[in-house]
RNA sequence: AGGCGCGUAGCUCAGUGGUAGAGCACUACCUUGACACGGUAGGGGUCUGGGGUUCAAAUCCCCACGCGCCUACCA
């Protein structure tokens, strides 16, 4: 058989997904067995207009894992996938397609652009479904969603009239965030806050009638042409006389009232704050308390309208700014400008300064659903949050504190807002333009040329995706979902509304656990981004390292925390990849007359003691893997299957199989042998094979004696070829985890490292044949040194001979030998025959005795403090104790060596 | 302004009351019949600082310093 001696991870990640896929292996119809318990993902949908980033590539992986691992336990399961719409970032991609044509969407016109929109969907919108094949996503295509799909775009319109008609969708004028770029009101979510040098500036009001004036602050002086009052705090000495009285608004000569209210902090600035209704969130909120009227003088392109003055209208909103503050300056009524650092507001997407704007907009209220939400959580501690902490608290702190949804945007690409209008302006919702006529009893309808916020049918992907409002076998089956794979920045966008919508609309929490991952950074912990140009390109990776490599740095990294991604990182786990390769090499090269699952016949009792322990190493390993995956701590699972191959099945097991696998002769005993190997290999491969789908099945489909039969049985009925991928999850055995051979084992280990340990110590050549003294033979872990025992140490040891002595005095084990203690009273001796230089083994001994010394008399004093002795647990008190004599024994055992070295 | 998190080996990070760990990097030796993307043996840490609780603290509590994230209507 011809394997090569590297890993090459792109033929395997060629080969086996378009099997698995064409076979269906994905789908939940391949699971036969009608009482298998249920397994449900539902996909973050990424955005038609994305391609894949190292967060996906983090959240799929989390998701194969989990998903790959239930299929093996048997369960049927489905990782549903799709896209969303992204109305937003879709409709800007398509205008700049169109702006090389010189064309705007308005040059086509609505139909025209939404045409072309699902043309550009149809060409450049799958590039993510194609990446996660590469990533080898086990997702159930049949099933793929896109937000706009005829089903999804019909729950999307009967929730809408349901709401509606409950009266919790509304309609009305509203301060709205308005991005003056995208011509679109944003929801609060969709704004972001940064911090921004800017100026404080201090305009005067004369008082009417009176020489005195009154200073306000502002950092947008432009607005002070839509003031309609000042306010004051109604305790503030300063103005207590002056509430109720007018003050004539200087370039406008308007009289507006000052007003009285708590809001005002006296504290800051002149303790006199200007008045805007129309164009800021906290005055708007204050004029609706004053009943002040709304003077509108900034429009939908931040440009001042006609209410601002002949000289204003039209200007730009920072060119009002200047000339208002010269005006200002003019008239002696700027009594000054200072720094002053402030957060503004911009759109989340373009970054352009947002305008509030008092506009017309659907709202959705915001006060049963999030109750729902919120009930359960107290009721039913759902959904469970993974960390619990800090995300539990971040999502109930949101819900609690909520203010209406705008759900409406004006863009072109989108779910149209499903309301009519006749001539009189009356609104009509229904599902469907017929509805909406019979409804009016009018064909003369015009619709709502908004449309809704994608996270409006986000937030109904869960049940949505399953055929609701249709009541669909697949809804029955796999909605509730059963867990959630995220990251933090849309738990509010999307998280809480699947969740209000799920209990909402099909009286269930969308799924029961969220996971919430961490932010891959760059090295030097920078959030990615496009503008830096610090982003890693998943694809780059897995073509540099291999998928798998790739799956196992983003699988290993510590759930929940950032991940500061390295190369240096993948490249160790692609080294595990080529390890695992080459353990299998050996198996294959070594297979004749081997087969998968024989072997381990017989009480284990009698098995050699590397059998047990290695079968009890793997059972071990299969229960912390399994624990880890229950409580999502995938880290540890990753590294508990790292270091079992690596460490157990590599560096000893195979080690320690070797004479026996290599033997020339094909006697049964040597066949035995190579099963075992594979076998455990096999059981290993099948652990890995979550996290490492590609290259555990590619060496699988090699390994001598599986078959059909090596499949869980729930998929034995299916029509599919024999795959790891629907092999059984192996599970600890209990019984077979046997910390006695363990610990015999870690004793044979100690004593093969001590040995090596002298020898690189005294620079003896590789080469170079010993002798080996073991004893005292009275010690009971001699018994444990049978002839293969042996075999193994002299191989690895390089020990020609190794004799086992009832003392190891100086007289027995001769003077000049290089010697340590071991555990349990064990010694070793490596007799030199005058190669020894006695002041350099004097001088390795001291340095032993002097660790151990330094631990005893830790101990010692430890063990003597009373306190210690009364109130720590008896086997704490005891296994000191017994770690103590140990090391006593220990340095008993140097002493004498040291004196037989003595001149 | 508030809330939360983090600070452990040169680097990236596990560990969260009872003997300080991993990967990478580093040093020495080794082309041994699976693997140099490898093997063997090593070096390296007053667990940010200070105080407290405890028989026992990297781990729990308080304070300080440094870093990061989130929420918020301070003109």
């Amino acid at each position: 058989m011809e394997i090569p001696k590297t890993y090459d991870p792109r033929q395997a990640e060629e080969r086996h997904y378009v099997r698995w896929e064409a076979q269906g292996c994905f789908a939940p119809e391949v699971n036969q067995d009608p009482s298998a318990p249920v397994f449900t993902i539902s996909i973050p949908p990424p955005n038609i207009t994305g391609s894949l980033h190292m967060g996906h590539a983090l959240q799929h992986t989390l998701m194969d894992v989990l998903t790959r691992h239930r299929r093996m336990c048997g369960h049927r399961t489905l990782w549903l996938p799709g896209t969303d719409h992204a109305s937003i970032s879709t409709q800007l991609v398509v205008s700049r397609e169109l702006k090389k044509e010189r064309l705007t969407r308005h040059d086509l016109g609505r139909e025209k652009f939404v045409e072309r929109v699902w043309q550009w969907k149809a060409e450049s919108g799958g590039q993510i479904t194609k990446q996660m094949r590469r990533e080898g996503a086990s997702v159930d295509w049949s099933r793929e969603r896109f937000t706009m799909d005829e089903g999804l775009s019909r729950a999307v319109r009967e929730v809408f009239v349901r709401l509606y008609e409950e009266g919790s969708i509304y309609r009305g004028a509203r301060l709205i965030n308005w991005c003056p770029n995208d011509q679109t009101v944003l929801s609060d979510l969709e704004v972001e806050k940064t911090p921004q040098a800017g100026k404080l500036y201090y305009l005067q009001y004369p008082v009417k009638g009176s020489d005195r004036r009154v200073t306000v602050a502002t950092t947008r002086p432009e607005t002070m042409l839509g003031d309609t009052a000042v306010a004051v705090s109604p305790n503030d000495e300063r103005y207590r006389d002056l509430i109720g009285t007018t003050l004539i608004l200087p370039l406008v000569n308007r009289e507006i009232p000052i007003i009285a209210d708590e809001y005002v902090d006296p504290e800051f600035g002149t303790g006199a704050v200007k008045i805007t209704p129309a164009h800021d969130p906290n005055d708007y909120e204050m004029g609706a308390r004053h009943n002040l009227p709304q003077v509108i003088v900034i429009d939908q392109h931040a440009r001042m309208t006609e209410e601002a003055g002949a000289e204003f209208t039209g200007l730009d909103r920072y060119a009002a700014r200047e000339k208002v503050v010269q005006q200002f300056e003019a008239l002696g009524l700027l009594e000054k400008v200072v720094d002053y650092e402030f957060s503004i507001s911009k759109c989340e997407r373009c970054k352009t300064v947002i305008e509030p704007l008092i506009s017309t907009q659907w709202f959705c209220r915001m006060s049963e659903m999030p109750r729902l939400a919120l009930d359960l959580m107290n009721r039913e501690k759902k959904p469970q949050f993974y960390p619990e902490v800090p995300y539990e608290k971040v999502y109930t702190d949101w819900l609690e504190n909520l203010r209406d949804w705008t759900i409406s945007r004006q863009l072109w690409w989108g779910h149209q807002i499903p309301a009519w209008y006749d001539e009189a302006g009356n609104v009509y919702v229904a599902r469907s333009e017929e509805e909406a006529r019979s409804k009016a009893g009018t064909n003369a309808l015009t619709q709502d040329p908004d449309v809704l916020d994608t996270w409006f049918s986000s937030a109904l992907w869960p049940f949505s995706t399953l055929g609701w409002p249709e009541e669909t076998a697949d809804l029955e089956t796999f909605y509730p979902t059963s867990v959630l794979v995220t990251g933090r920045d849309i738990i509010f966008l999307w998280v809480s509304r699947m969740v209000m919508a799920g209990l909402k609309f099909v009286g269930a929490e969308p799924f029961q656990d969220v996971i919430i991952t961490g932010t891959v950074l760059d090295k030097h912990g920078q959030r990615m981004s496009k503008t830096k140009g610090n982003g890693v390109d998943p694809m780059d990776v897995f073509e540099k390292y291999g998928v798998d490599a790739t799956r196992l740095t983003l699988a290993g990294a510590s759930a929940g925390t950032d991940i500061r991604w390295n190369d240096n990182q993948v490249e160790s786990y692609r080294n595990f990849a080529n390890k695992i390769w080459n353990a299998a090499r050996f198996c294959l090269l070594n297979s004749e007359g081997a087969s998968v699952g024989r072997g381990f016949a017989g009480d284990p009792q009698d098995w050699a003691l590397h059998d047990r322990w290695i079968t009890s190493r793997l059972n071990r390993t299969a229960r912390d893997v399994g624990a880890a995956l229950d409580g999502y701590q995938f880290h540890e699972a990753v590294y508990a299957l790292y270091h079992f191959f690596w460490d157990d099945f590599c560096d000893w097991y195979i080690e320690l199989s070797k004479t026996d696998v290599t033997a020339v002769d094909a006697t049964s005993q040597r066949d035995a042998a190579r099963s075992r190997v594979i076998t455990v290999l096999e059981q290993a491969l099948r652990l890995l094979h979550p996290f490492m789908p590609f290259i555990t099945e590619e060496l699988w489909q090699r390994l001598p004696g599986i078959g059909a039969e090596s499949l869980h049985a729930a998929y034995r009925g299916a029509k599919v070829e024999p795959t790891v991928m629907l092999t059984a999850y192996p599970e600890a055995d209990a019984r077979l985890i046997d910390a006695r051979a363990e610990a015999e084992m870690q004793a044979v280990i100690e004593l093969i490292s001590r040995v090596r340990s002298i020898r690189s110590e005294l620079g003896l050549k590789p080469g170079e044949q010993i002798q080996l003294f073991v004893g005292p033979a009275n010690n009971g872990l001699t018994g444990l040194f049978d002839e293969s025992v042996t075999a193994q140490i002299k191989r690895l040891t390089r020990a020609a001979e190794v004799s086992f002595k009832s003392e190891m005095t100086a007289d027995v084990v001769g003077r000049a030998s290089a010697r340590a203690a071991l555990g349990g009273g064990l010694e070793v001796a490596v007799p030199l025959q005058g190669l020894i230089d006695f002041a350099q083994e004097r001088e390795r001994l001291r340095k032993e005795r002097g660790k151990l010394q330094d631990e005893a008399e830790k101990l010692e004093k430890q063990l003597a403090n009373p306190k210690f002795v009364d109130r720590a647990p008896a086997d704490k008190v005891n296994e000191l104790r017994q770690r103590l004599t140990d090391i006593e024994q220990r340095i008993k055992a140097l002493e004498q060596m040291l004196e037989a070295l003595a001149e």
